[in-house]
This record gives structure tokens, sequence and C-alpha cells, in this order.
DNA sequence: AAAGCGGGGTA
DNA sequence: TACCCAGCTTT
């Protein structure tokens, strides 16, 4: 049998329940696929139930303010992806009357849409034979064709969507996608496939060769560059803190943080209050070592320093507004547990 | 072509 | 530790 055919048999019998699989509404599938990328479904799941809680339609979604889009995708990263999703969603209830773009070449102008979004959109809802190539499809066919091309190479990227688009099942290319990725979510796992109950296993040439654990293969990520940030958790007597908005490139765009000093390497007490060119009256530190958040590029080093005050300026924010606001998870977490 | 962008999970 | 995840955009 022909793997097309295996794939699909396969979805059939063993395909999860999701809850964006009983539907062909291109706005439910577009918000799954951009919560999805680089998201296991675990992960995004609760935060696609939540926006079709919140964000039942395109315009809904499009009335809302960015600092409201940007709180509810609080803590799933790539915060780009939600800056995008909601000026997508302005774009098309305000310029497509609420439409949306009905095949690969329209989908693909999309902010945040790129060949596999917009592949996934136009085969699921519009039956287009274009063909979806995410990491699960690089894992599954690597393997079995024994692909040594790095998939994060300009030219792997090429073959693998060549290769999978050989192999769609032109007849039905939105169950033959979610199929191959299904497939590799569940078994061509990165870590210990159970090769022993894989339909492929005959024609496979990882499982043949003994090279499962070395496919695919990948240009290797450059080592994070290491970083220290000290925040600056004012309290003043009437109650109020100062966050601030994370403006232009970098990380965390749009979202709120308490006042910044970064430097070049760890700061103890008498270095910090040298920089702290504020009246105060008491500063202590919350962390005695630093609190390491791992990104994929930048490790951050970072420490919290309580700074009481007799007022704040009328900026200022009330402390019990403080969950109002979009912050990073590193800031979430310190508020859920300085417990202000 | 390479770098930048999150956070959670596994081995 | 190192690697992976229903990738996209910018440099």
């Amino acid at each position: 049998m022909h793997i097309t055919k295996i794939l699909t048999s396969w979805y059939s019998d063993n395909k999860r329940e999701l809850p964006w699989r009983n539907t062909k509404n291109p706005y439910f599938i577009w918000l799954s696929e951009i919560i999805l990328q680089q998201t296991q479904v675990k992960q995004g799941l609760p935060y696609y139930k939540a926006f079709i809680k919140q964000y039942p339609t395109v315009f809904h979604l499009a009335k809302a303010s960015e600092e409201a889009v940007l709180k509810l995708w609080q803590g799933l990263g790539y915060y780009s992806r939600a800056r995008n999703l909601h000026a997508t969603a302005k774009f098309i209830a305000h310029e497509l009357n609420g439409e949306f773009p009905k095949d690969y070449n329209g989908l693909i102008k999309l902010k945040g849409v790129g060949d596999y979004t917009a592949s996934a959109i136009a085969s699921i809802c519009y039956n287009e034979a274009t063909a979806v190539v995410d990491g699960n499809v690089f894992r599954v066919l690597s393997r079995f064709y024994g692909i040594q091309t790095p998939i994060n190479s300009t030219p792997g990227k090429k073959e693998f969507k060549e290769r999978a688009q050989q192999i769609i099942d032109k007849k039905n290319p939105a169950e033959f996608n979610q199929a191959i990725m299904e497939f590799g979510a569940v078994q061509c796992k990165p870590n210990s496939p159970d090769c022993s109950i894989c339909p492929l296993q005959l024609k496979c040439f990882a499982f043949h060769t003994g090279k499962i654990k070395d496919l695919p293969q990948k240009i290797k990520a450059a080592k994070p560059i290491k970083r220290h940030l000290n925040y600056i958790v004012y309290m003043s007597d009437s109650h109020t803190t100062v966050l601030e908005k994370r403006v232009g490139k970098g990380i965390w765009q749009n979202l709120y943080q308490f006042p910044l000093i970064e430097s070049d390497k760890e700061l103890q007490p008498k270095e910090f209050k040298k920089q702290l060119n504020v009246n105060h009256k008491s500063i202590v530190l919350f962390n005695e070592n630093p609190i390491v958040h791992k990104l994929s590029h930048q490790h951050l080093y970072t420490k919290f320093w309580i700074v009481k005050v007799t007022s704040l300026s009328e900026n200022a924010i009330p402390i019990n507004k403080i969950n109002d606001f979009a912050t990073p998870i590193l800031i979430k977490n310190f508020i859920d547990d300085f417990n202000f």
C-alpha cells in the first residue's frame, strides 16, 4: 500500500478529538493554526477555547483592543502572533467584509500567515491540494525516505515541500494534511517512536537502517546570549506601582513590565542602589539568587528589587489593577509569588 | 542565508 | 544539557 493511503487510513483510526476538527469555518481554522505555530496541541488548546469564547467571530476580534488580545495571549509566547492576529482580524473585518481569502495565494498575503498556515487553511477549508510542511511532516518524510538535507536549510524546505506535494491526496487534501501531521505528533514522535506498531515500518528508511535518532537533520542553533535584568518594583504608601510598556524592537513587544535596569553582569545591592537615582524609603531584594528565565535565544538572569517610596507620579497604577496588564510570564510569575 | 522571537515539555 | 513544538518576519 502507498504511503498516502496508509496515512489517511491511520488517521481515520487514530485521530484525536480536537475542537477545530469539527469545523471548516476559516476563522476557527485560522485561529487554531496561528495558536499552534511552534506550539504543542496540549499547550495551545486552552488558549483556543478562551479565544473562541471571548471572540466568537472575526468581527469580535477586530473590535477588541490590542491590549486585550495580548492579555488573552499572555503566557503563550511569540507575541508577534497575537499582534498579527489582531491586525489581520481588523483587515478582514474592515477591508474584506469579514470574508477570508479563499485560496493559498490570497491567504499567504495575510500578516502572520506563511507557507504552512496558508496551506493548512486552503486545504482544510477549501480543499485546495497544497501540502503542509510543519515539524511533524519534516520528521515523517525525512525518516521514511531517508532525506538527510537539513530541514532548516533553504534547500531542505524546498525539497520537503516538493516531497509532500508529491504524496498529498489530491482527492482529499484536508484529511491528508491533517493525517501526516497527526501521524508525526502521535506515532512518529521525536523521541522513542514505537516503530513496532508503525504502519509505515515496511518501507521506512530510518527503521531499516537504524537511523531513527539521526533523522531529521537540522543545522544547530547558536548558543543563547546571557542578559541581566533588574526590575524595580515600586510600592507607594497609597498602594500603587509602576508598569511600563515595552516598545521598539526585541522581546515582549507591547507587553508590560516593571521599570528595568539592564546590566552587563549581576548587580549587588550597593551597585543597584548607585544606579537607582530615586528618593526611597527602603530597598529589599526579593530573590537573592537570580531567577533564570530561558528563551530560545536568550537566558535572562533576573532580580526583583522592592523599592518603597512615599508617592509615585500620576500614571502609577493601583496594585489591585496589576493583573489587568499583559506581561511576560516571567513578570506574571513574580507577581503571583510576591503576593503584594 | 541567518537571526530573532516564548514558553512548556521530554530525555 | 539539548532538543522539540500544526512557523513567520526581519535583517
